[in-house]
DNA sequence: CCGATCTGCCGAATCGGTTCGACTGACGAT
DNA sequence: ATCGTCAGTCGAACCGATTCGGCAGATCGG
């Protein structure tokens, strides 16, 4: 008999199939009263919202997303376009993704995720077409970056993590990794270190113009040149093994090397385990500083003396920008360089003896003692 | 004059405000002509259709994705739920979101994602009601699990990573942690181990009912017991530094221990770092096994000898039945519980001399012999 | 030469909300 | 008593697509 199987649709039929008509059949007033309840946006007497308001859980009724999307306008979504996972993702990438998410959640948006390299795909442009999504926020951004002059073609509001070579007229939020390796550099130079080498990320990033790579090494060179130090810079995959690699290379290629300052956080296990297995004690023997996220130079050993990447915060306020540029698209477009200070840790102090510069003979401790400069680093 | 401003807008408008029939305008034939060109669910005359497919390339022309839904009644968006990213996320999980978006993104899927605990939030809600997405897929699964409920209530199609305690009628995939365990602990028994630790994820996860914690625990309880070997297990934080001080304090409090089998992956470079201080040489002195990624038991030196997780397989399973099930509601539900093999690597060995059982003291080497059980443990 | 069939296209209904204009009483001010 | 105001409600248009029924004209068989 069919009355039974009518039976489990019609009474409390969970939310699905319910729409804003049926709602409005049972209170016994129009559809648009029913909408008026539930935005506020008109006066509705106390009773019928009441009313209203009861049927609603009786059937536990949602509104449908996409009816109200389209006809707002919005859609109360925000894209995240993240690199691929191919190669998996940094520890850095993911607190971002997971920061992005999290702060929108705070404010009631949703995100859709698109994995797309450089060059964009299928998935980016599904995202970007279509209102799909209110606005866009770029990881993992190049110098030169296809994915941004698509943006801007596109019209749609969006802000960079990261920075392209021009970011004239867009809103990006970016760590300023040519101050944080100068700082490094710095710390190390006042120190008494004068040999010095940079573990940057993998060549073939560097060679598709990732920025932070590019600005390190900018910044490994102008601070190594300011303070009359020797550098050299090497670049590696993101994962420990080349870590180690690179440490047993400089170890034999380079012996007068005494610190080394690293953006790569991956490979830092390895560079660690490098120092260790030549027996190289950090940091009597040898200095490591660099750019990582707060927990992971926290979780080596000793712990890394580092710019600690303020993940969340950044995810925060990429979210705001973005919010006030969907409000405001004409709007001048802001934008944030975080240069967090340097976190003293263990894992650096002076250079071995005989290796020290004149200047920093007398034995500085672990702490950076003020040193005088020309100029602020900011 | 106001000419200048409108052609603006008017030429070249880069996709926004241009709608089907403004296609069809342009085009000199009616929106539903266009609509039927673009899906290809009528005949249209390849005159015809090669004027609207030049006009829509001309305006870059992409269908509203909230109109087609809302008339489809499907989104052709996927809801993932996320473990919130309080502590931060584990890089197995991270695993498993790069890997379903990836999976998502191959059948032209969009994935929406929801930070979600196990009491479900205003995030999950928002998810999952208002016919946002087709179809919804849970991680981090508790024993007893709230959203599990709620989504059996919304009659949402789901699929859960993990599995709750009473798993009948809904579509999962899962490790097989009880199997797995067992494998290590019948391995290291062969090896020659009397006495073992299992080093489990956190206190407090476990307490919450996480299966995956639960499971390996009988696992290991089972396996020692069949094996007639000693066995003891922790609980600890899902970080290093948690690692190194439970090793410590097992070498401190249960001496005879000689090897030990982890679940809690970001424990490992602790576990590994615990032994090296206390002056074990692994696998000489010491062997460590366990569950983890592929790419963090290789990290490890030596390389860890363990159950490589398989995420991206597993993503794309879940994105695979989720697709199913969508397709046909009522099918009955089909699920997977993997247990990979373990990866034979350099973590293991025989106890050092003095410690052996006297089934192995024969001399196995790294790799482990043939054995005889009683039963599979597959 | 006429009716049947097919091709290609159009008009209108529809999905489920929001919102604008208008209508109805009740109420207060003049 | 009359006019204006205002709270409360309704009907209808609308957002931008899809899709069904139908209509014209071409084609074809008898």
């Amino acid at each position: 008999m069919p009355t039974v199987t009518a039976n489990r649709f019609d009474g409390l039929a969970g939310g699905d199939g319910v729409n804003i008509g049926e709602i409005a059949r049972r209170a016994g007033v129009s559809r648009s009263t029913v909408s008026y309840a539930l935005s506020g946006k008109r006066a509705v007497s106390e009773a019928t919202r009441r009313r209203i308001q009861e049927v609603i859980e009786e059937v536990d009724f949602r509104p449908n997303a996409n009816a109200r999307a389209l006809k707002e306008g919005r859609t109360r979504t925000l894209g995240l376009v993240i690199p691929p996972a191919q190669r998996h993702l940094t520890d850095m990438q993911l607190g971002f993704v997971a920061s992005v998410v999290e702060a929108a959640a705070r404010v009631d948006l949703d995100v859709l995720l698109s994995p797309s390299g450089a060059d964009h795909d299928r998935s980016f442009e599904r995202l970007i077409t279509g209102r799909r999504v209110d606005g866009v926020i770029l990881m993992e951004i190049r110098l030169e970056d296809a994915r941004v002059a698509r943006m801007r073609q596109t019209g749609l509001p969006f802000v960079t993590i990261g920075r392209t070579a021009h970011p004239d007229g867009i809103c990006w939020v970016d760590i300023d990794y040519e101050t944080l390796i100068g700082r490094c550099v710095h710390h190390l130079a006042d120190l008494g270190h004068r040999h010095i080498a940079l573990i940057n990320r993998s060549a073939g990033l560097v060679a598709a113009g990732y920025g932070p790579g590019h600005r390190a090494l900018h910044g490994f060179a102008a601070a190594v040149a300011q303070r009359g130090l020797q550098g050299s810079d090497f670049c590696i995959a993101d994962e420990p093994a080349a870590g180690e690699a690179c440490v047993e290379e400089i170890l034999a290629s380079r012996p007068e090397v005494t610190a080394i300052a690293s953006v790569n956080e991956a490979a830092l296990p390895g560079i660690q385990r490098g120092l260790q297995r030549a027996g190289r004690v950090v940091p009597r023997d040898f200095s490591v500083t660099g750019v990582a996220a707060r927990h992971w130079a926290e979780d080596l050993r000793p712990p890394m003396t580092a710019a600690d990447v303020p993940a969340l915060e950044m995810a925060q306020y990429a979210v705001e920008l973005l919010l006030e540029r969907i409000a405001q698209p004409e709007a001048p477009p802001r934008h944030l360089l975080l240069a967090p200070p340097i976190s003293l840790r263990d894992s650096t102090g002076p250079p071995p003896l005989g290796r020290r510069s004149a200047a920093a003979a007398g034995g500085a401790g672990p702490t950076s003692p003020p040193r005088p400069r020309p100029a602020a680093t900011g």
